[in-house]
DNA sequence: GTTCCTGCAAAAGCTTTGCAGAAGA
DNA sequence: TCTTCTGCAAAGCTTTTGCAGGAAC
């Protein structure tokens, strides 16, 4: 995906955000990565970079960019948050055997429901769990050694 | 809901979880409170019943009736697991205001998804978060004041 | 008698807060 | 200059783990 600094620099600026070398690289991250990374995972990763760098400042990056609608908390982990670049409307699969999350089609707007007449919705998810395909070959074979 | 000692033990064998005390006790405020408690909720309206009642057995408790399938544990707050006694499919609204959860009928099979033909599905959730009726109403009522 | 359960204490892990110095406008 | 951001240290919270005594079967 793109991701030249103008391009990082004007998303960041058109939310009211600041452009510091941080946020860029935060950003950077998640364009370049896609995914569903946590904390931890953007700090290990940009930690060589900036040897300065603290997990706290990306606990703060990822909030205001949450708050600026630049990107999406997912909370399917059990432990730790997640953070998504991608937008659109779009299911979130957790295989847990590996732990991977997966993006699926789903028109949310179009979901039937009953008993919310009077609520305001801000927010719509839906996650499943179960297992991924790679997953499953794997413990087929293993089955299949046992035999 | 009923929740005689009778129905709650023979619930709990049922799913061959060994009928304590305690968790008899858990199971019953299940039923009577509904709603979705977190473990903290369940311990403070039980501590003063039984005073030697530990938090960690509301969690091995909890986690046991998850295994079993007598509950299910809702990741929707940010912070706090919450646990549902409702077995039947619905999706779950929460207040950002108030912080109540809501159920409301949803019929999960039925939402049309792509993507996902070589997974396993286990486990389907539907979460919305916003304003509730009550909660609308009181902010308006607010702006209406400010004027 | 043997297995399972409870609960204390402590640890683990993610996230937040307070604050001082640095960077940006 | 003045506001905002960064990052260290510490604290806050929920949840988990180890273990010894007790309960259930």
């Amino acid at each position: 995906m793109e991701a030249s600094i103008e391009f990082l620099t004007k998303k960041l600026t058109n939310r009211d955000i600041r452009p510091s070398y941080q946020r860029i690289k935060v950003l950077e991250y998640l364009y370049r990565k896609g995914g569903h990374p946590t904390v931890d995972e953007i700090f290990r990763a940009l930690s060589p970079d900036i040897p300065s760098l603290s997990k706290v400042t990306i606990y703060n990056t990822l909030h205001t960019f949450v708050e600026m609608g630049l990107v999406r908390a997912i909370d399917i982990d059990d432990t730790e948050m997640r953070y998504d670049i991608t937008l659109s409307n779009h299911g979130h699969f957790l295989c847990e055997a590996c732990g991977t999350i997966f993006n699926f089609e789903v028109n949310i707007d179009q979901i039937p429901i009953e008993g919310l007449n009077q609520f305001k919705i801000t927010e719509k998810n839906v996650y499943f769990k179960g297992l991924c395909p790679n997953c499953l070959n794997q413990l087929s074979h293993r089955k299949k050694e046992q035999k």
